[in-house]
DNA sequence: ATAGTGCTTCAAGTAAACTTTAAGTCAAGA
DNA sequence: TCTTGACTTAAAGTTTACTTGAAGCACTAT
């Protein structure tokens, strides 16, 4: 178990010093010692921004996030509340992805064009058109 | 070809009025005709919307749909630009789902591990760790 | 003694993408 | 004629998630 200054936890997880300091404010990490005026965080804090990270990433709100270790505080009263908010979350993310994959699409279906286009400008050919290639689209 | 009126190109598209108003004063709406003091809205327009949404879902921001469409104004000259947005577009758009399964995985382990702690609860036993059940990962 | 480094606090500022508010126009219906 | 409903403009306000700035403390190196 080690302790880590703010520098060396903001190389590790890639915050920025004053998005720890914001963390620590609104309640996300909590417990953070201050020996002297110097934050010191350990292990532990490493882990939990390791989840706050995780559910950052797949766009859950801050507030949301909050709502979620307010839940694991008190697991025993909340163990509704909180799978409730992890199914949520999860469903979300899925149809996140199917939407991606939806319109990943219609981006590739713009590359291609594009790469026509230019084809075609270089031969000194006509431009074609959208609805000539994709027409049944 | 149809004329609409802003009601109901916001029923069609789901964007706000204020929203439609947003993007022809920025210039990503462009053309739009005021017949009086009322907008025209035209197929034409309904399928301009239906790219920037594209382009929008998958987390294009604003400036960048602007770029793609400054691009296509005159394609000739920016052909190169245009592919580059596009497959850069592309590629973001891989990454972000890769990501998302990445973390969708971690989202569902939760799910599972707060459903055994449902369980556990519900038959009074104990309370399962986290590392007993994920240690490995 | 002085300068530099790394941290601190607190308040104010920022960017993106709209939304809201206030005040007004215009045409149709009772 | 009066009101209602859909629309208009312009400017200010909102939300989220931080970032930036100003001023200061504590320790080390020169």
């Amino acid at each position: 178990m080690s302790n880590y200054s703010i520098s060396e936890v903001s190389k590790k997880t890639g915050l920025s010093h004053s998005a720890l300091r914001y963390y620590e404010e609104i309640g996300l990490l909590a417990n953070v010692e201050h020996e002297g005026n110097k934050r010191i965080y350990t292990d532990e804090h490493l882990r939990r921004i390791d989840g706050i990270l995780c559910f950052k990433r797949t766009n859950l709100p801050i507030n949301k996030i909050l709502e979620f270790y307010s839940y694991e505080e008190n697991l025993e009263q909340n163990i509704e509340n909180i799978i409730h908010l992890v199914e949520n979350h999860e469903q979300s993310i899925i149809q996140e992805i199917d939407m991606l994959h939806h319109y990943l699409e219609h981006i590739s279906d713009k590359v291609k064009y594009y790469k026509m286009v230019k084809e075609a400008l270089q031969q000194e050919q006509s431009i074609p058109e959208w609805d000539e290639v994709f027409g049944e689209k």
